[in-house]
DNA sequence: TATGAATGAGCGTTCATTCAT
DNA sequence: AATGAATGAACGCTCATTCAT
């Protein structure tokens, strides 16, 4: 029974927070929904900030583990990597961490776009400070996998990508509505995921030079 | 008097929702730095839901006005459309509706952020509602700029880009932070759109099929 | 309305804190007595702790006024003070200040009570920080009335005068009750004060040396 | 292993009892301090007020006994008694009671503080039924030893005296803190003692009659 | 046109206590 | 003999909204 309270809150809020973001959601309708008493949240977790933070480590521990793995691993080999191998790698990672519930990855998408989004919680702080590393040395074996890009530029290249990985994950279920198609929802990830992977690799890979100057033009 | 309470109401609704989100935003912060009462809120605008959507209507109406005579004026000539001339037409808008205000652009896409992640709860249907034909004309036009892509590819390239588009600019203030840098922020955030565009092309017009072999194989 | 409204809250706040101490009364206790909306106290005094800071000032800042006003008249004839003199224009000042309610003196002698043995409320710094000027300025007077008495042993025997004030008066319901008698009960705080006043004087006149061998002995 | 536990919460108890007072102090602060579960203070208490209780009996157990022994003891002989022998005999046995552990007499005079203030729901009741009789045998004697006193005159002294005593000596840490000075703490209870013995002896011998005309004018 | 006052609902948190083991 | 887990009640406070004036 110990373990399965605090297991109950747990799911509940990925659930909820997912659902409906981290400030939207309150510990009376994580409890409810549990059904457990509204106390046990602080007796197991100590305050709702917390719980947030379990519900981050929840999905970032194993994948950040993974992720070092992987890495090690790799550079055993010290042939030059390429950008679709760490991709690959990546991907592999987030599907693992996020595969021991139905609709993971989105799940765990919306969790990280409510993490960039909202400012009041200190969520984004926590998760540089305690898996930052990690993620800065996949970082820099991306970026030494695409030559001739500036620091800079590559800074920006990452957050386009995540952009572009994040919130379209993150409210597929809408866009799913949109296209009025109804199918298994795994499915739909792996479809996203199909078309975003040469999304990405191509916008990685531009140059940045070639369409400045109109850019600067208009600007 | 009166058109003066409902302007103080909304500029401070805009800025406070472009620093703090929507969501962390209360009445009461608003009230307060735009000095007027409290309940001049709901006398004005009726509820803070209608006060959010006419933020939206505040950079949405002009934009789409914008966009739709730069559409109309373009398709006067037939010759064919390229992508970039089209992205071009859609920054400027941009650029024009938000250029009222410091921050403008952020803000902008904070508001297209959150509405995307469906938190602020009917921001969404009301946007669909009063501006989605707009945007569907445009959409249409983009689409046929770029053949070869089916209509599911493009559809999902949209969100991509808009992905890439709406996350890092309405978390920019955070991102350099991290970067460490001292900016103007206006220009700041020319420096993005300057980094977007070629990224977007690319995405855009990279092909289809090249890596699924790969990423099937991952899934 | 819009004054009742505050001023009920006072009045509950004043009877509650006077009868169960300030930690134990609620402010859901407080708005319950005084039939109002338990949002309203927040509204007209901010918080809880600026209720209980506007009950201190209801009872100190008239006080300390009058008594500003008496002693500055007195200070104008500049022949000796007696402490007698001062025990009865502070008396008076508390009987006046207090005259607006019936049990007054007792509420006030309890919330002054309650205040010196409640650490945790911020009470006591909020009243030395308000009224000590008044105090010490009423103190000195009290001391070059009383010559040979050091410093030190003035400042003790002033706390000592405090205790045998407040406290019976505080808890002179409960002994009352043991004296199993029953009276008109503003009677019986001049009952109390009547015997209060040589006790004081003896107190406080009395000669620091003459025990002390005994005591040091004692100890 | 049961005995210890339960010393240990009782020692933590009069512990924090004594520095924050009993309202402020929860079952959450004694067991962390006790390094004991929190089930535990039930477990061998009973309750919260069992434990207040229990804290209660550790002083006032030995002090009765050890006072009802110097009473018996000085009976044998009689001689007439005189007051200062029967304050001498009371702080004696205050000061053993309490000498166990360093602010003994302070929690204890806190103790007291509370009790009359009747802020601790059911402690006074408690005091009186299980000591009451010691109490006011020790009263009678005082009594006879100062003749010329009526009954109510001499039960109010009683309770001046009590204020006098408990309050500051409840309060000296914060009238320390006023008084700025650094200091031995078991030393600064000793000097209170040392000033409050001449004190209570000049006020309770005073004189009922004389200062009265004044102080009827002035009520 | 505008506002001070008031309200009901809900928030995260803490509490002493209970209970199965 | 002892404890980890859980609970219901209550806490101070904030919220968007309403309403009489």
């Amino acid at each position: 029974m110990s373990q399965d309270t605090a297991k109950r809150i747990l799911d509940a809020a990925i659930t909820l927070f997912a659902e409906h973001g981290f400030q939207e959601t309150s510990l009376r309708d994580i409890t409810g929904l549990a059904d457990v008493n509204l106390a046990s949240v602080n007796y197991h977790y100590g305050s709702r900030k917390a719980l947030v933070q379990a519900v981050a480590d929840h999905y970032l521990a194993p994948l950040c583990r993974d992720l070092e793995n992987r890495i090690t691993e790799r550079l055993i080999d010290d042939t030059k990597v390429h950008p679709e191998e760490l991709f690959e790698m990546l991907v592999k990672a987030v599907l693992k961490a996020s595969s021991s519930r139905p609709q993971g990855v989105v799940l765990f998408m919306r969790l990280m776009g409510f993490a960039y989004l909202e400012t009041q919680s200190d969520l984004r702080p926590f998760i540089i400070k305690r898996y930052g590393e990690t993620f800065k040395r996949f970082m820099r074996m991306l970026h030494s996998s695409v030559p001739n890009l500036s620091e800079d530029e590559f800074f920006w290249r990452v957050h386009l990508m995540l952009g572009a990985t994040i919130l379209p994950l993150s409210s597929h279920h809408a866009l799913t509505e949109i296209e009025s198609e109804s199918y298994e929802t795994q499915a739909s990830v792996e479809v996203i995921l199909h078309r975003l992977v040469p999304f990405l690799v191509a916008g990685l890979s531009a140059s940045a030079d070639t369409v400045s100057p109109k850019v600067e033009k208009l600007l």
